[in-house]
RNA sequence: GGCCCUAUGGUCGAGUGGUCAAGACGCUGCCCUCUCAAGGCGGAAGCAGGGGUUCAAAUCCCCUUAGGGCUACCA
């Protein structure tokens, strides 16, 4: 592969950011990263002048920083073969329109879209393939004058070759053939001038010098009809590379059914970026060795179109989430903290920003319970643990173990040596539970470490399962746990 | 309907004519452990079906089946 690798993004920026289109453009990020010279470009296809709103390129953009998929030409950048959004290259276009259409290999249509239709229902009732007869083929001046008189608006449609087989090279489905008689005399310019998806592709990747073109597998079939566009225009055809589509967990497309399926539902989730570009990248690509865990410059390295699988892949959340969890245990306590803000915020914990202060210890109390988080919003599952002082104990086992017969005396003991404590810290806490144990035994009294835990574990947290409790009450301090078990037993008393 | 793509455990996937058919997620057993996680060590689980080709087929060919895409004045 040459080092003069120039990919490109094209999203089309009518609704939220897709995690398929995330994957296309890391594909391309990934080749254009593995070459010194390899160029990324984004550009803009917004001729779909209904659907494409600022807000989504905008989103787009935004999740592709977040995605640290920096561009190195193309909207917002700039480059030398500006600009990077269809509907301000549309003079451009105009040129080989008319070039097109000069040569006789594009011509005038005036069929209405009424008249278009009838003709597919007609072909489609005959088992046939429904494609443009030809009608306005070959109009005389008469004709057109006729029906400009009536005030049609003409498409252009383009002039396809006929009994032609159509050949190009796919990076990951090998060599492909389709017969030209199959595709018709499609529209390339729409009756308000502007040109359509197949063909402002053609013309934007080969004027903005593309030399692999990798998508995904739904433009296959479009494939042929642009071929010939590259030749009947005379440009360069790139290479092109066909990823199969990400479907969801009932094997159908992914859409809003299966759960989130755009890049910012996840980042508000508090999934790390890493992770999810991680993630993306061994959804149809495997690298040669065993290696899961990558980190972008490892990818880089590692990636390869070679091996693209063809086939298309599930997208399992539990896969993810094992990926994410992998990137929060080696995270920043100070990360993950900021990202749950907003889900503490959500469920009441906290009105707005940690002072600085707060944040200090909160940030300690994440570290604790870091590893076993898959993504940030989980933070407020462990939230009541660190938050509510005013600890409610329900009736049945959590009570039943503060009404322990030892209970009392443990409680008690662990009252009096916390209280001794120079230091609350994890390291000077721990010895107090073995301290219980062994003052009982010393008693006759033979107790396992549940009896110690358990009811201490219970007044302060409220919970019966949790992170290591010492260090728990390192993060609380000394008073807020002494007032927390204080409460506790108050309330089964 | 036509054209096209795809098919290895529940999932991602390694595998390119000769392997006991990798590895990971998930599930599960054990260890660790106050608990829940994390971590460590095990286990169950797969070549869609049928025909060929070949000494030999997950691997090559054909058919069937299933899923998907395209067939737009959407991209």
């Amino acid at each position: 592969m040459s080092e003069q690798i120039r990919v490109r993004f094209a999203p089309s920026p009518t609704g939220p950011f897709h995690i398929g289109g995330a994957r296309s453009a890391l594909f391309n990020w990934l080749l254009a990263k593995k070459y010194a010279a390899g160029k990324f470009v984004l550009r803009i296809e917004d001729t779909d002048r209904v659907r494409s709103t600022r807000e989504s390129e905008e989103n787009i953009k935004a999740a592709l920083k977040w995605l640290g998929m920096d561009w190195d030409e193309g909207i917002d950048v700039g480059g030398e073969y500006g600009p990077y959004r269809q509907t301000e290259r549309l003079d451009l276009y105009q040129k080989y329109t008319d070039q097109l259409i000069a040569e006789g290999k594009a011509y005038y249509c005036y069929c209405s879209e009424a008249e278009i239709e009838a003709e597919r229902t007609a072909l489609k009732a005959e088992n046939k393939m429904p494609i443009y007869q030809g009608h306005c083929r070959n109009l005389t001046p008469d004709q057109i004058a006729q029906y400009e008189a009536e005030g049609r608006r003409p498409v252009v449609r383009f002039r396809t070759p006929e009994n032609q087989q159509v050949r190009f090279k796919d990076l990951v489905r090998g060599d492909m053939c389709f017969d030209s008689n199959g595709i018709g005399d499609f529209v390339i310019v729409k009756a308000d001038g502007i040109p359509v998806y197949n063909y402002a592709v053609v013309l934007d990747d080969a004027l903005m010098k593309i030399t692999h073109v990798i998508r995904a597998e739904e433009h296959l079939s479009n494939t042929p009809r642009q071929v010939v566009l590259y030749e009947a225009l005379n440009m360069p055809i790139p290479t092109f590379g066909h990823i199969s589509l990400i479907l969801g967990k009932d094997h159908t497309k992914m859409s809003k059914r299966h759960g989130a399926t755009s890049v910012d539902q996840y980042r508000q989730l508090g999934y790390l970026p890493e992770a999810i570009v991680n993630y993306l990248a061994l959804l149809g690509w495997a690298p040669q060795d065993e290696k899961e865990i990558f980190s972008s410059e490892e990818l880089i390295a590692a990636f390869s179109m070679d091996h693209v699988a063809k086939n298309p892949a599930v997208f399992e959340i539990d896969k993810l989430n094992w990926i994410n969890a992998q990137y929060m245990k080696q995270a920043a306590p100070e990360r993950i903290a900021l990202l749950a803000v907003p889900h503490l915020v959500e469920k009441g914990y906290i009105s707005g920003p940690f002072s600085e202060e707060e944040m200090k210890r909160f940030v300690r109390f994440i570290a604790v319970i870091q590893d076993h988080l898959s993504y940030a919003a989980q933070v407020v599952d462990f939230a009541a643990i660190y938050f509510n002082d005013k600890v409610e104990v329900s009736v049945g086992e959590m009570s039943e173990s503060l009404l322990d017969e030892t209970a009392p005396a443990v409680i008690e003991m662990f009252k009096e040596m916390l209280q001794a404590l120079d230091q609350v810290t994890a390291e000077t806490v721990q010895p107090i539970f073995k301290a219980i144990i062994k003052a009982f035994k010393a008693n006759g009294q033979k107790i396992g470490g549940q009896k110690v835990y358990m009811p201490l574990r219970v007044a302060i947290t409220g919970q019966m399962h949790g992170p290591d409790l010492a260090q728990i009450i390192e993060v609380l301090g000394r008073e807020r746990v002494i007032a927390r078990i204080d409460g506790a037993m108050a309330s089964v008393r």
